[in-house]
Parts: structure tokens; C-alpha cells; sequence
DNA sequence: GACCTGACTCAAC
DNA sequence: AGTTGAGCCAGGT
């Protein structure tokens, strides 16, 4: 269902430049909506959008997080565009 | 209404 | 000090 939060949350992650990296709670935020940072979290990981790279959107404590395609996939293109991982956690600066 | 996910707080190791 | 888990809350699908 495209509802139009979802439109707000897509417009907000497909801007989102390579190597930079926001939290689910920032993503609402820039969306127009910080209490529903919750939704976006169920949004993109339940969502698997090709173009919209919700693989750069991780959890405000710097975790992972869901991904539809796995973790491991995540975290790899993560990794590819400068973030860098340790044990599971990010160790870059991101919008918190 | 149920289920799912993430953020925040607190406590414990 | 750093890490981890559990509980609580809010919203969407």
C-alpha cells in the first residue's frame, strides 16, 4: 500500500547520498513525521525497493538493524560505500 | 485487532 | 568501560 507517509519516507531515503548513513528516527524526521519513525522502520524493511537504498538507513544506536535481504547484504553495502562496521555496529558519522 | 519494527531508559554483567 | 538484554512506548501494514 502506497500510503502517502510511505511516499514521504521514499522521497526522503532515495536522497540520501552514497556513504551517508541515517537512522529510522532521522528518516521521519526529514520525512515530516519524527513520532512515526517507528512505521519506517516496518516500511523499509518489509519493502524491497530496488532504487530507494534503505540499506543506508540503520538504527539510531547504531546497529543494523532489518533488512529485506539480509543482514549480511547490508552490512556488505555498507561497507562498499565507506561505512565501516565493527561486531555488528557502525563506526561512521550519521545523522543520529 | 494482531503482529512487526525501532527508539528510549534502566539494570546487570 | 563497553556490551547486552529486557521492558515500555508509538505507529504502520
Amino acid at each position: 500500500m502506497r500510503s502517502n507517509f510511505q511516499k514521504k519516507v521514499f522521497n526522503v531515503v532515495k536522497k540520501i547520498p552514497e556513504g551517508k548513513v541515517l537512522s529510522y528516527k532521522k528518516v521521519a524526521e526529514l520525512a515530516g513525521l519524527p513520532l512515526s519513525w517507528r512505521a519506517v522502520g516496518n516500511i523499509l524493511n518489509k519493502n524491497e525497493d530496488k532504487r530507494i537504498p534503505c540499506h543506508r538507513v540503520v538504527r539510531a544506536d547504531r546497529k543494523i538493524g532489518g533488512y529485506n535481504k539480509g543482514e549480511r547484504i547490508k552490512t556488505y553495502l555498507l561497507k562498499k560505500e565507506g561505512i565501516i562496521f565493527k561486531n555488528g555496529k557502525i563506526t561512521s558519522r550519521f545523522t543520529k
